[in-house]
DNA sequence: GTCGATGCAAAAGCTTTGCAATGCA
DNA sequence: TGCATTGCAAAGCTTTTGCATCGAC
């Protein structure tokens, strides 16, 4: 598969504005890339510490963050205490997220049912959302939360 | 305003069931009952800290886990660090949350526009999800997540 | 050579845990 | 009285910050 033409892009982009495209930046870049579930912080370290042996959680922090805040990965907090990180839907395709949470044990069942007729109709409030409150809408996420089988029936979560 | 059924029904549920109704719990409740915003846990420790001074935050977070667990409170992540609290929706007859969500200086903006029609599949979906995965679901969360219009323009976020 | 980016170590949050003391039932 | 619950202090986790060094351009 072709590396995808916005890589590029960003990586021009970011040169002409001053900033600097250094190997951990790529590193971090590339496994986002080639990564389709959603990472945490740690985990997108030990992928990049396997390739670039010298790099430091802080560089990824520090590269998650900037990102970010260019719009090109999402970031969310499901619950569990850290916060998860993937391309963002311009640069993905994907950048949604559908899920059922538990809110005793947090497991997370990501379900695809329902979502075309879902799709339609977040597609149409996102469009007035973001013209209403000039919002540059990246990704969205649908969230329902309670209780899963498991913890509906016992009284105490598995972790006990 | 009366104070709600459910109530005298959850303390009643919690003696039979072998817990303990405290001070500390008691008060805690109330504060969640009154409060129609999502708190923090620090939030509900300074107000439940009004009232009750000998209170620990300790005890917050352990009463908010014990009523997280049974259902009775929704807790979220919203990206800015610490957890909100507020009673699940069959305790309040509201909860859910629909928002725009900035990735970058993370404001939120709760919006009502668009959420009958949402609703109205959201509903769907729920009973569909709900009987599949046997999940009881108590909340529902709708996030659009991008950039808010301030830091579309600015290069840096207004912490700077 | 400049100045943005990095890595380490330390600090800063928020949240959880250990344990003796407390106080409901 | 028995045992769930509490409060304090300390520990745990994730994330951020300070600062000297490094390295992209």
């Amino acid at each position: 598969m072709p590396r995808p033409s916005w890589a590029r892009s960003l990586r021009y982009d970011m040169r002409s504005e001053g900033y600097r495209l250094t190997r951990p930046r790529q590193v971090i870049m590339r496994v986002l890339e080639k990564e389709s579930e959603y990472l945490s912080a740690e985990d997108i370290y030990l992928k990049v510490h396997a390739v670039y042996p010298h790099i430091g959680l802080t560089t990824v922090y520090r590269t998650l963050e900037f990102l970010t805040e260019r719009g090109v990965v999402a970031k969310f907090h499901f619950g569990h205490g850290r916060a998860t990180f993937s391309l963002s839907e311009p640069y993905k395709g994907i950048g949604h997220y559908h899920q059922l949470v538990c809110t005793r044990c947090f497991r997370i069942i990501n379900y695809t049912e329902f979502m075309d007729e879902e799709l339609k109709y977040l597609k149409k409030a996102e469009q007035g959302l973001s013209k209403k409150y000039k919002f540059k809408i990246n990704d969205h996420l649908i969230q329902f939360t309670g209780l899963c089988e498991v913890c509906r029936r016992q009284d105490r979560c598995q972790k006990e």
